[in-house]
RNA sequence: GGUCUGGUAGCUCAGCUGGAUAGAGCAACGGUCUUCUAAACCGUGGGUCGUGAGUUCGAAUCUCACCCGGAUCACCA
């Protein structure tokens, strides 16, 4: 069971100040809060609401309260104007934070919110298309939300919900069959197949004819014209091929690589369902469901009989559904589609599925350019793989300038430059919208990745130092209660708390943030407290010392970054 | 124009369910490596929290209006 530390103060608090005070205890609890200088303490409890019906001025019944209070938990219990400060006995915390912390170890933070399955519809790249800085985002907050809410006691399902079919694919086949060749796409797949692409369109800017010509080849897809699927499956296979490499210098994998076209059989039905619910009807030519007065109809069937993608999603909900009877299901997909996962959740709901609301979008900020939007189509894209290269090239110059000696300088070059980018595109909520800049996505001071990995890495490196002294970490002797640990520790006894509410906002940033917090006061502590000298208290230090690299690894592994031990 | 989303220090952003003098990082300037990895630490300067009302003992936080940026508004996904 799990003896969350900070909630244990916490509900102290909460019983004494009951036994002063006429209040339900989760009222109280409620109206507790951290003051926000630590030097005011641990708790507060603010006594406004009193001064009504107690017809006094606030502090002074913070005054009377704090008066009649006592602990042993509490070093001190005082009013300050009209609050009542509760300070916790810094031994206390320090040595029952770093005891549970010591003994769970990795699964320190692991918590009961829930279970069951939740599909997780992530990354999604395009076939034929470079991965960009946009499916990075997809790809690395679906794995951070994975991981999190596996944590917290769900089972994730990572769903690579490729894009490998659609009217794009008609004009790739048309651009392929006018300006390209087998040789050149076998040599480098990715990027002579998009080159093409982008080649069509430019072209059609110029004649819009080529758009019919690309949905006539579409069409042909959709009717199993050979030469068509043929070509089609080919750019696919070298296609996911390419992809796979990616997400292996990413780390992340999926439990299902179903894309679009696993769903090209399974739309009839869901098309005759929504006729025979009496939903369908024609406007303009095409099949539409009605979703409201001033809103746009969603567009069903095209009028050239083709499928859209918001019946392939339709379908993909429901065969998920009865796959995996999820409990969530989660599409971590950009902020500029908030509008079409409106309309799945309306259709859905109107077929009479309640499991609609089961469903959330997760959307994310749109990445730019110099303020300009990405665009695969105009070519103005950024290479992920190039990004990778440079950041892992930078970290590799860093070691050699720092640390020219480490044995495994390249997997930590990889580890650091990787670990760079992920947690750049973590660390802030990820609605917000970014500007891309290399420099800044490559940064390794500062509010970064790398700090967090040295941060750890240095307290390895005391740790390896401590064992050859003969010396281990251990609470078995001396307690600390110096501010500096303290500080440590309390940072430390926040992760539970932490990891719950990043799962309960599908917020990787809530964790990146608390990485750097624990991080940052951990590098304060390490340049005031002088940990290896051979006094009573050395074990107590390398326990502190231990606890935050186990909380530091845990917090960067659920961002989906490794921690080097040695960098 | 409708809808969604954002507007906090020169720049990039925190600020949890409203609470005590609004915080980080970067950039600028100045300190700290014969001592546990200086990818670090310490210090200085810098903000009418977009604007105006309202609710409240108390608003960056909640409500409304307005201003500015971005996304989106059926046959792309």
């Amino acid at each position: 069971m799990i003896l969350e530390v900070t909630m244990d103060f916490k509900n102290k608090v909460v019983d004494l100040v009951s036994s002063q005070v006429d209040l339900p205890k989760d009222k109280i609890s409620q109206l507790i809060e951290r003051p926000k200088n630590e030097k005011m303490g641990d708790y507060a409890f603010p006594a406004f609401v009193l001064a009504k019906t107690m017809h006094k001025n606030p502090a002074e019944i913070a005054k009377e309260i704090a008066a009649n209070l006592t602990s042993v938990d509490f070093a001190n219990i005082q009013a300050v104007g009209p609050y009542v400060n509760f300070a916790i006995d810094h031994e206390k915390l320090i040595s029952q934070t770093l005891d549970e912390v010591l003994s769970e170890k990795e699964h320190y933070g692991d918590q009961k919110l829930g279970e069951g399955n939740v599909p997780i519809d992530m990354s999604s790249p395009n076939i034929a298309k470079p991965m960009s800085m946009g499916h990075l985002r997809s790809t690395v907050i679906g794995n951070s939300i994975a991981e999190t809410m596996k944590k917290v006691g769900y089972t994730p399902i990572k769903i690579n919900y490729l894009g490998d079919y659609g009217t794009q694919f008609g004009k790739l086949i048309y651009a392929y069959k006018r300006w390209g060749n087998e040789e050149d796409v076998k040599k480098d797949p990715i990027m002579n197949l998009f080159k093409y692409y982008v080649k069509f369109h430019e072209e059609a800017e110029k004649d819009p004819k080529l758009d019919d010509e690309g949905r006539a080849w579409f069409k042909k897809l959709e009717d199993g014209d050979p030469e068509a699927v043929e070509l089609w499956q080919w750019f696919r296979e070298v296609s996911l091929a390419d992809f796979k490499r990616i997400y292996k210098e990413l780390g992340v994998d999926f439990d299902s690589y179903k894309g679009e076209a696993f769903f090209n059989d399974k739309m009839q039905p869901v098309i005759d369902e929504l006729k025979e619910k009496g939903l369908l009807h024609e406007s303009r030519g095409a099949q539409v469901v009605d979703m409201g007065e001033d809103e746009n109809p969603a567009l069903i069937v095209k009028s050239d009989g083709s499928s859209i993608y918001l019946t392939r999603d339709l379908a993909a909900a429901i065969y998920r559904m009865n796959t995996y009877h999820f409990v969530k299901m989660l599409y971590v997909v950009g902020n500029e589609q908030a509008q079409h996962f409106v309309e799945l959740k309306t259709v859905l709901k109107k077929m009479g599925y309640d499991w609609a609301d089961r469903i959330h979008h997760v959307p994310f900020g749109l990445i730019t350019q110099n303020g300009k939007k990405l665009s695969t189509r105009k070519g103005n894209v950024v290479f992920l793989d190039q990004v990778l290269g440079d950041a892992i090239d930078l970290a590799r110059k860093q070691i050699d300038q720092k640390n020219p000696n480490l044995t495994n300088k390249e997997q930590v070059a990889h580890d650091v430059g990787v670990g760079a980018v992920i947690f750049h595109d973590l660390k802030n909520d990820r609605i917000e919208n970014f500007d891309f800049d290399l420099d800044e996505v490559v940064r390794f001071e500062g509010d970064t990745g790398p700090y967090v990995q040295y941060t750890n890495a240095r307290a390895q490196s005391v740790l390896r130092k401590a064992a050859k002294m003969g010396q281990e970490p251990s609470l078995s002797n001396n307690s600390l209660n110096d501010d500096w640990s303290f500080s440590v520790a309390k940072a430390l006894a926040d992760f539970p708390r932490i990891i719950a509410r990043s799962s309960d906002k599908f917020e990787p940033s809530v964790i990146a943030k608390y990485a750097l917090d624990v991080a940052k006061k951990f590098n304060k502590y390490y340049a005031n407290v002088k940990i290896l000298t051979e006094d009573e208290q050395i074990n107590s230090r390398l326990a502190l010392v231990e606890a935050t690299s186990i909380v530091l690894t845990e917090a960067l592994r659920l961002l989906g970054v490794n921690a080097p031990k040695e960098m």
